[in-house]
DNA sequence: ATTGTAGTTGAATTAGGATTCAATTCACAG
DNA sequence: CTGTGAATTGAATCCTAATTCAACTACAAT
């Protein structure tokens, strides 16, 4: 089959310097390990960080695996690079401008929908590696912290002076920030059945998410005519009547 | 060192039936292969599904590798059979009685909380092992399902009869449901230093997710005297003022 | 006691990938 | 055309657990 080259004989050789070019001299060597990085971001796309292989990354990029231990030390290292790219690039994704305090909250939710439905498997692994990487969660910590906090200012400076306090807004930052994570985590990635079926569109989603967001700062339904694929979410304007019967208990 | 015995040799025997004991006969039997799941169990709340080893849960039982194969067939099942347990443990768990609609949302996101408290190692199992095993999914998903549908059906009844779609409160039970585990889990699970330093006891971390979305849902604050460690959210009352100005723009 | 069976041990073996590195090929400066 | 050093290859090797299982032990029934 393969043309064949004498046997390579191992000797134990004087010890080598040994090391790998995390800068690759030439600009050949540059394209060889965007690559590698392009074959490793299709890999954890596809398998996700735990089932991936320094085998199946060689193999993607039609390549030997000796090659990639020449760009990087290991697998841990091109993830945390694949994502933290992965990351700048959804930080650059062009936002709309925000008209009123409705797409503030709508407009964000709804990119970060987006993304999540386009590249499901990447957005696993950041979860998969800021739980097992410290140095990546360090970084997802970071963002997180300064994306909270641009949220929080935001909140605050809508309720009168003093009324809101820095530590108030930005724990409710936080709690409405995962719970846009976690229900686009359900349903991009894990492909939850009942979500998937309520919730067609990434549209749909966010105007849920940010109908709820809404009520839960201003006490109020959002503008009508913001929802446009759940409508109905206006209706539910009216708060509550006196309790209705339980229907049953199990 | 240790008493030695014999070389054991290994000779290719006949194919034997090959098999491990689901059912241990003897009450013996019983005690051992519990004694192996307590063991998985803190191994699994030490070091998580990922690190862990059958010679740690071995180590940790105090008994010989070998005798963890005669009890179950390999890790992912002892994990299964762990987290389910804890699963039946969680559900449980005694909630007092709620005697009103911020306590109905109130008391079990407390339980909630202290769960997470208690055991944040287990828990973040639950979502490790979630993301991998399928049939631990399966499980999750179903009691996720259960308790999104009687969360709906609380929150259905509460607005005129048809005003709120079956659909809709599902989604926004799921919605909630996001937010409330995404939070604690970030608090307990990660140590999100920011939210540490604001949330400091389990009851405050309800308080804050209680208030968030007894708001959404009721477009009002809770009843005065609800939020005792957070009172100064029943000030945020007030909705909005004329925007603000912005502070500033990085 | 004796024997039969379930329970237990831990060294030997397997398994599956990660890593290394001598040999080879490539690109290009001289 | 060379000569030289970087780039590339992939079989050999190393590692780290998982897994097996012949021998051994404990206990219960006879």
């Amino acid at each position: 089959m393969t043309t064949s080259r004498p046997t390579k004989i191992r000797k134990r050789a004087a010890p080598a310097p040994a090391d790998f070019a995390p800068e690759p001299v030439s600009t050949r060597g540059q394209k060889r390990r965007e690559l590698l990085k392009v074959a490793a971001r299709a890999v954890l796309e596809r398998v996700g960080y735990h089932a991936m292989k320094v085998t199946d990354v060689a193999t993607e990029a039609g390549v030997a695996v000796g090659l990639f231990y020449h760009y990087f030390p290991d697998l841990k290292t091109v993830t945390c690079e694949v994502l933290s790219d992965f990351l700048d690039e959804l930080a650059e994704t062009p936002h709309p401008e925000a008209e009123d305090r409705f797409d503030v909250i709508f407009i964000p939710t709804l990119v970060w929908a987006n993304a999540y439905e386009e590249h499901p498997g990447l957005m696993r692994c950041l979860v998969q590696v800021a739980d097992e990487v410290p140095e990546f969660r360090a970084l997802w910590n970071k963002l997180n912290a300064t994306w909270s906090r641009r949220v929080a200012k935001n909140i605050a400076r809508r309720f009168p002076e003093g009324q809101l306090s820095e530590d108030f807004s930005l724990s409710i930052a936080y709690s409405l920030g995962s719970m846009v994570d976690g229900l686009i985590n359900e349903i991009y990635v894990h492909r939850n059945s009942d979500l998937c079926k309520l919730l067609k569109s990434p549209r749909e989603v966010a105007e849920l998410l940010s109908a709820i967001w809404y009520r839960a700062l201003y006490m109020e339904n959002p503008p009508a005519g913001k929802l446009t694929l759940t409508a109905p979410l206006h209706e539910m304007g009216a708060p509550i009547p006196t309790l209705a019967p339980k229907i049953k208990r199990k």
